[in-house]
DNA sequence: GCCTAACGATTACATCTGTAGTCATACGAG
DNA sequence: CTCGTATGACTACAGATGTAATCGTTAGGC
């Protein structure tokens, strides 16, 4: 199990976690504002997080609902996990590094994350 | 141009940037380390990689050296953008909680990130 | 009861990716 | 000069992915 989940996959997963269980028709609305894919290419999705089991599905009459069989943390885990194993020896420093390098962390940020790690040493 | 680079091609750029210019039995020599791909399965992916504009080559007599043509940074900054972006809201605290949660940052990984960010306020 | 519209299932197809074999060629050993 | 070998180019092929059309079925409107 644990199949690799797509990009495209990704976006129909996100509005799953976000809202849950909902029918594909529902899924492809909320999915216009970002996509624009046609409810045929939403089906077709749907069709293959069922096959990697990311996705259980609940018959309701003729239609189905679908709702995440895995959770989005595990999901956010795993592939954040990856690029910091890929690009960073494993280790987050690393990565902050590069974004305060990169990518101007604003002060604001900074504070956030310095939060955060207080609350973790108590 | 700016080619999406796959995992396999990802590996041989690694080494390239860890060390360049080589040649194709080069890099299939540092490369078995880690991957068991054929000299031709690398071929394959230094000629992907040219075509992606990823790599530069130089001819020496009827070899070619291949060198990067992109920064390793450029593309740990696209990657781990794109991470964050997709699934932090584009804000880099969220996946330092994430990491906090679920993998147990040690104390010196902590320590180590505080000493980053107080340099940064300087 | 019949037709239509809505569903999921099946099929389609181009591109990308992982993985590798084959081909033409030219350099270097003898 | 000849031949084997190393080299890049080209070809191969299955599986994943993005994107979608079509097909068979059935529930609901009339």
């Amino acid at each position: 199990m644990a199949e690799r989940i797509s990009d495209a996959e990704h976006a129909v997963m996100e509005v799953l976690w976000d809202h849950a269980p909902l029918d594909a028709q529902n899924i492809y609305d909320r999915l216009s504002d970002s996509q624009s894919w046609t409810l045929a290419t939403v089906k077709t999705l749907l069709s293959r997080l069922v096959s990697k089991d990311a996705l259980t599905t609940e018959a309701e009459g003729r239609k189905f609902f679908y709702r995440p069989a895995i959770e989005r943390s595990a999901y956010v885990s795993g592939e954040s996990r990856r690029l910091v194993d890929r690009l960073f020896g494993g280790k987050l420093s690393p990565l902050v590094a590069q974004f305060a390098q990169a990518e101007k962390l604003s002060a604001e940020d900074i504070a956030e994350i310095e939060a955060l790690l207080r609350e973790l040493k108590t």
